[in-house]
RNA sequence: GGCCCGGUAGUUCAGUUGGUUAGAAUGCCAGCCUGUCACGCUGGAGGUCACCGGUUCGAGCCCGGUUCGGGUCGCCA
């Protein structure tokens, strides 16, 4: 084996100021260029970046003739004197300079990539993931994880600098209760037990406060066992935040401050302080939705007013049954629409339940409608108006339930702006949405849920509700940190007296037989003097992606899972060993197939 | 679990109403080339057209099923 060459500089921090030094790069072969048996260049590339070598015009020959057998991602050291190019290469950080080889060592050869290394090379994601380890050596890949790497500094500068402590808590937990599903793993000391891989370290934190940590952070692992999205996860990282003493206020003004502070280091972008709010019903009514994406216009404007009284039957059924009328103004686009697109976008909106869309096309003298045969000009002239439409407008509109329209229309205005080129991913827009409902239905379990989680506090003003009943009436201490469209992360005030929580766990339909079985020891805590606190966790990875701008949760990730939740590298997850799963007094059904 | 899109050299893709031997670029291999940097030139190898079945004289192309990948709805307290 040829000798390690002790490294004494990264190839990209080669300058002019180098010149005449001898140095040694280690790294892989990028690409190679044989001149003829007399000379051969050869870009090295590590994490740092990439130099160019020569071999030949100084070099001794065998060195010369051992560069000839150099191939695309070998494993070598060089060691050389750095020379000014002859003719430079501006494209590159170190194109001024090369460095003349004296010696060169051979780590290890390599097979021909099944993926290129470069980062325009857009090979199918599935081969990515196969051959990860190479896919990672890409310039994008090693910046994109060392721009993660300053993200733990800066968090982890800001909360230590502000008093928080930072604490690990267990990765074998008790299952919980409600919320996502839990990865269950058996115990072999307990047969026939499991802990549960924790959806996050909420109850812990919480213990945490009325242990006396009073300011509590960690980045911690975090595992779901739901469907993947673009955006999601099974396994994913979240600052975990927990505050002792606080209302929504302090907790907001803190992370207001890191938010600052983490653009400003990471981005260099001022964010402008206080943040906008809007409250989850202001955010569902003018944006269809809870995490709305500010970078672009396209409001939802109710159009009951203007329809009240109108001939079609669609819409007045609609509002007579309690649902909404409401549409969006893509002012100005109605020329970059066809007939064909917009059919397409009814068809796209059925996914959510819609059941049609209605169209206007504000003209010069008239205004066209999918559904002029039901309404006189003036009364389309009186729905354009709720929108101050001019010609050239398109106005969409979606009837019914209210939850299908928020989310048709809050789909369609995402949807649209994104293929109109509206949105600038350089642009970062955060607000906060707060006062989210305590309780959502649930068919499946034809009960309240909690939207949040059981421990959130309700508003003070909205607590008699809870006598009568009326669950849907009463909001929440929660609230949620949106950028760009993404939930980037979110939090509540927690319930701290034990005589409100016992009430939600009633009005839950929770028995006390559950209560005490799946989390008795964390109602017990809140016994000894438990201090009012709140908290807040983020998604780093989604973090990550919104400063790395990309939309693809894998990429700000070193490992991830294909939707499948399988590592397509390692082949996890897999079968084991009657014997093994003996051990763990477990009895697998055999999948057919 | 539902819906949508896709699978053709190592890689990224093209492939006409269904018609001879399935192409391009890049990568790879060999030879030549002393200032390249997307080096160049010449030549070469490389394909179970995801799989199974059907229609047809004939299928990469049409039909059915399966499988794999991606997106999404449900789900994600």
């Amino acid at each position: 084996m040829d000798n390690l060459l002790k490294r004494t500089h990264y190839c990209g921090e080669l300058r002019e100021k180098n010149i005449g030094e001898t140095v040694v790069v280690n790294g892989w072969v990028a690409k190679s260029r044989s001149l003829g048996q007399g000379l051969i260049f050869a870009d090295i590339r590590d994490r740092s970046g990439i130099v160019q070598v020569v071999f030949g015009d100084g070099s001794p020959e065998e060195v010369v003739a051992k560069a000839a057998s150099l191939r695309s991602e070998y494993s070598i050291g060089v060691k050389g004197v750095v020379r000014e190019r002859e003719s430079k290469n501006s494209k590159i950080e170190t194109g001024s300079i090369e460095i003349v080889a004296e010696e060169l060592s051979i780590y290890s050869e390599s097979e021909t990539p099944p993926i290129y290394i470069r980062d325009d090379d857009n090979v199918s994601g599935d081969l990515r993931l196969k051959y990860r380890y190479l896919d990672l050596r890409k310039p994008v890949m090693q910046n994109t994880l060392a721009i993660r790497n300053k993200m733990y500094h800066v968090i982890r500068n800001f909360f230590y600098e502000n008093g928080f402590i930072e604490i690990e808590t267990p990765l074998l937990a008790k299952p919980t209760p409600e919320g996502s599903r839990d990865f269950l793993v058996p115990s072999r000391v307990n047969p026939g037990k499991f802990y549960a891989l924790p959806q996050s370290p909420q109850q812990f934190k919480q213990l945490l406060m009325i242990a006396g940590f009073d300011r509590y952070i960690q980045i911690a692992k975090c595992l779901r066992d739901e469907d993947l999205r673009a955006d999601r996860q099974p396994e994913f990282t979240q600052i975990d935040i927990e505050m002792s003493y606080v209302d929504q206020e302090d907790i907001l003004a803190v992370q207001e401050q890191f938010l600052k502070t983490l653009f400003k280091e990471m981005k260099g972008i001022d964010i402008q302080l206080p943040l906008p709010r809007l409250t989850w019903d202001e955010a569902m009514n003018r944006f269809g939705s809870d995490k709305p994406d500010l970078r672009f216009g396209f409001e939802l404007h109710d159009l009951a007013p203007a329809v009240k009284d109108c001939s079609f039957k669609v819409f007045t059924d609609a509002l007579a049954s309690g649902g909404k009328v409401m549409g969006i103004d893509l002012d100005g686009c109605s020329d970059k629409f066809s007939r064909k697109d917009v059919d397409k976008m009814t068809e796209s909106i059925k996914v959510f339940g819609a059941k049609g869309m209605v169209w206007l096309r504000v003209e010069k003298d008239e205004i066209k409608s999918s559904v002029s045969k039901f309404f006189s000009q003036e009364e389309l002239r009186k729905i354009a108006d709720v929108f101050n439409a001019k010609e050239n407008d398109l106005i969409l509109i979606v009837s019914g339930p209210k939850e299908i329209v928020w989310s048709s229309l809050g789909f369609l205005r995402r949807d649209t702006a994104s293929k109109l080129g509206m949105l600038d991913p350089n642009e970062y827009k955060l607000l906060w949405v707060v006062d989210f409902p305590m309780f959502e239905w649930s068919d499946e379990e034809n009960r309240f849920m909690a939207m949040h989680h059981p421990f959130t506090s309700p508003k003070k003003e909205d607590i008699h509700y809870l006598e009568t009943g009326e669950l849907d009436k009463i909001y929440a201490d929660a609230y949620d940190i949106v950028i760009n469209g993404y939930e980037a992360g979110g939090g509540s005030i927690r319930i701290h007296d034990s005589g409100l929580q016992k009430k939600i766990f009633e009005v839950l339909k929770l028995t006390d037989e559950d209560i005490q079985n799946r989390f008795g020891f964390f109602i017990d805590a809140f016994k000894y003097g438990a201090p009012p606190h709140g908290g807040l966790a983020y998604g780093l990875d989604r973090l990550c992606m919104l400063i790395c701008g990309t939309d693809d949760i894998r990429q700000v990730i070193a490992f991830p899972k294909n939707q499948n939740a399988q590592c397509v590298m390692s082949d996890a997850p897999t079968t084991v060993e009657t014997k093994d799963l003996d051990l763990l007094s477990i009895e697998v059904k055999k999948a057919e197939k």
